[in-house]
DNA sequence: GTTTGTGCAAATCATTTGCACCGCG
DNA sequence: CGCGGTGCAAATGATTTGCACAAAC
């Protein structure tokens, strides 16, 4: 099996578990939910919602900025997405499979983002929270660099 | 010395750097500046701008909210004080003394902030981000937490 | 006296919401 | 059918900005 088949094969079981997610609520398969769901669920970027709108517009399939909005939450609330800030006035959004957690390297020159996972990081943070009476619930950590490939600028690409 | 004497030394100490960042960058010294320069040296409070809006209020003067904005930027610029993005959709700005770098908890049930330094954690990022290949140029680590205080719940008082 | 600061109200900008109409189940 | 979904435009809420007046230097 190719990378590519594979990866459609991925994208096929996000699909279900959207759509059972979405039955077990009461909610209604549409359209506009299923073209946005194949929309992230075939790419691992981090996207944002003007960004995912404008992606959308490209095709024939005309979605409102508000539905956008309105299925993103419930994707989020299904927890096939995340939300994440980077210090931005706007929102950015990552596709989640499994549930693997991981941190992001943010390039402060091209906006390039990288995801990393330190362990040794997650038990300090642990320990820190309990050493000060805490449960931890979440965490995030961002960490803002340089990663000097000036000639690879993207930064207000990703918008 | 006593404690509230050496603080207010502290307080001293800052205004006089805040007025000679004034000077440097030619910008006047205000009533308004002097006002809220004060109330945010004088506490070591996570506080908002509405918040600080809200405690001069109290006072007679009257400083308005677009002031207030001005008057904070211009402080982070100065590297007096720190903008936090808490999660919410507002900003926390923090008075800084010295420049100690340090991490937050939050308490997602009353609101407290905790501070928290971990070195091995700030070893452990500078050496994520170089097998990354990037040079660091900050960070933030927000650890979203219970303190199972209830009874203590500051949540909305912050705002 | 000039230049910069302030207050007010209006502007921004991402996100949310009210409402009339539309389409899934 | 009937209720949730969608699009549109208007609302929201934090922050910013234009402008006329006021204060600092």
């Amino acid at each position: 099996m190719s990378l590519e088949e594979q990866s459609s094969e991925d994208t096929k079981k996000e699909m279900l578990a959207f759509e059972k997610y979405l039955k077990d609520k009461g909610l209604k398969i549409t359209n506009q939910r299923l073209l946005v769901a194949e929309k992230i669920f075939s790419s691992h970027n981090h996207f944002t919602a003007e960004g995912l709108l404008d992606e959308l517009k490209d095709n024939k399939d005309r979605i409102s900025k508000a539905t956008i909005y309105r299925i993103l939450s419930i994707m989020v609330e299904a927890g096939l997405l995340e939300e994440h800030d980077f210090g931005k006035d706007y929102k950015y959004y990552e596709h989640i499979i499994g549930h693997e957690h991981h941190d992001h390297i943010i390039c402060v020159q091209c906006g390039r983002i990288v995801e990393f996972i330190d362990e040794q990081i997650e038990t300090l943070q642990r320990n820190a929270a309990a050493k000060n009476g805490f449960t931890i619930t979440g965490h995030s950590l961002n960490i803002y660099a340089s990663c000097q490939k000036f000639e690879v600028c993207e930064f207000n690409k990703n918008k």
